[in-house]
DNA sequence: ATCATGTGTACATTATATTGGACGAAAACG
DNA sequence: CGTTTTCGTCCAATATAATGTACACATGAT
């Protein structure tokens, strides 16, 4: 049912991972939630949530909204993400570089990263189209799914991929299932090219482009991805390329890392 | 030392609470820090800080940066800290609002909230002048040092407001110790008035205005504030004033609410 | 009316998280 | 070089946090 964290079930949890576990599920519900509610869909005591969101809504990490005693993330971690943001000061040339690139493509330009072991939009710039985009921005998505997936993990060995990864999600929305096999493949291609390309498997009707920008660590800290519609993309492969990986160049060279020595 | 949180000390700390002092102490000093560091500076057992902390890394709560095995705050609370300004909305009418103030007054302006019990800015527009701020962005100040202040605790009672603000926090900058029932007179006045100027006591060259902001409960959610030299603050007195609250009305109707039903 | 269901609170029990202190390695220092 | 300080890890003891269960009170369906 709960997908659990780690091992087997039976232990007690940890409060400070439930509580985070609370907080990650609000973000993914997105919408204030009574605290029987949570408990009841993270399948966790009723008695361990109320105590943990009573504690939390003392540290103004959640608050009370909407009503009926509903609670939603709290402005102490509004406060705590603009310190973060503010020391890996990526946002700024990150809204530039997507700037640039709807500029330069008319297309959907998205700045992504991994939260987690899933994959996230951070700021996506929409294209000049009235375009259905498949994810919003900050909503979590296997790693599977994406273009980008295939370079946020590329700096891991096969065995840690696979480690890294829930088996659960080489499973598309459609119901197949991609063979792990054929993703590392990808993969190996992708680290090897700087790039991967594909046409959509979450949608039937996108092509989707990715470059990695590169952290500290040597490796994809985050990526630049395009989401054309699949004739455009496929015109315009070499071009649209050639603009993600000149716009990727720029944000690698001072963003993602701190700004104080 | 630690001017503990609560009651006495002797008792264990909870997991939970400590782990937010940990993030809350990281964002004050705004810089990656080694546990040891952590646990010296916050006054707690060296064992339980280095447990929370790979507690918290392997949260994504924290991250290791800086080198030598520092930590700093992690992407997961730029996400959650993004949730929260996505559902409380109010990022972009606060920036216009802050713009339209900067191009009325050529002063600088600041739209502020609280922060627990302290007093915080949360985004900025520079004035015209090069001029030196007292206060950074996300910087936490006592309440009493601050025009916003008296605003933001306007809705409590006498009783509320001084168990609300601590007592050392009404010893100013300079030393000087404000008397509390002065405080709470000004905060009376400046509750009917509908907004608070004076002379900073933080510095002594500047004026600061201050208007609220009004939330889903009925009381002041923010502030909006200008920060002048005294001699164009005094001689602007009213005219700054009417663009203080032009910009809080607008600003009342919208932000601060839930987007959602 | 009766029952099922959703909601918040209170409390005893026990598994365990927090803690102090011990240990060794490494760095700073004289 | 010794000596002192900083640093990270490990461990046993016990204070306590997480949990199950029971209770109180709605609400709405039958």
């Amino acid at each position: 049912m709960d997908a659990g964290l780690d091992e087997a079930a039976g232990k007690r949890a940890r409060g400070l991972d439930r509580a985070f576990e609370i907080l990650d599920f609000l973000r993914q519900k997105r919408q204030a939630l009574k605290p029987n509610e949570i408990a009841a869909q993270i399948g966790a005591p009723r008695s361990s949530v109320y105590e943990l969101v009573n504690l939390l809504l003392r540290n103004g990490i959640l608050e009370f909204t909407g009503g009926e005693g509903r609670v939603y993330l709290g402005r102490k971690l509004y406060f705590l993400g603009a310190a973060y943001e503010n020391h890996f000061d990526f946002t700024r040339e990150c809204e530039a570089a997507l700037e640039r690139l709807a500029d330069e493509t008319r297309e959907t330009a998205q700045f992504c990263m991994l939260d987690g072991n899933k994959y996230t939009v951070v700021r996506m710039r929409e294209g000049a189209r009235p375009f259905r985009i498949s994810t919003d921005i900050g909503q979590s998505v296997p790693i599977p799914w994406t273009a980008s997936g295939r370079l946020l993990v590329a700096h891991m060995t096969n065995e840690e991929i696979l480690a890294f990864i829930p088996q659960q999600d080489f499973q598309l929305p459609s119901g197949e299932w991609l063979d792990p096999a054929a993703f590392l493949t990808e993969v190996r291609d992708t680290e090897r090219d700087g790039h991967f390309t594909f046409n959509s498997i979450v949608d039937s009707f996108t092509h989707c482009f990715a470059v990695p920008v590169m952290g500290d660590a040597g490796h994809a800290a985050a990526t630049l991805c395009l989401v054309a519609p699949r004739d455009d993309g496929l015109a315009n492969r070499d071009r649209y390329l050639d603009c993600l990986k000149d716009a990727a160049r720029r944000l690698s060279h001072a963003p993602l890392q701190s700004r104080r020595a």
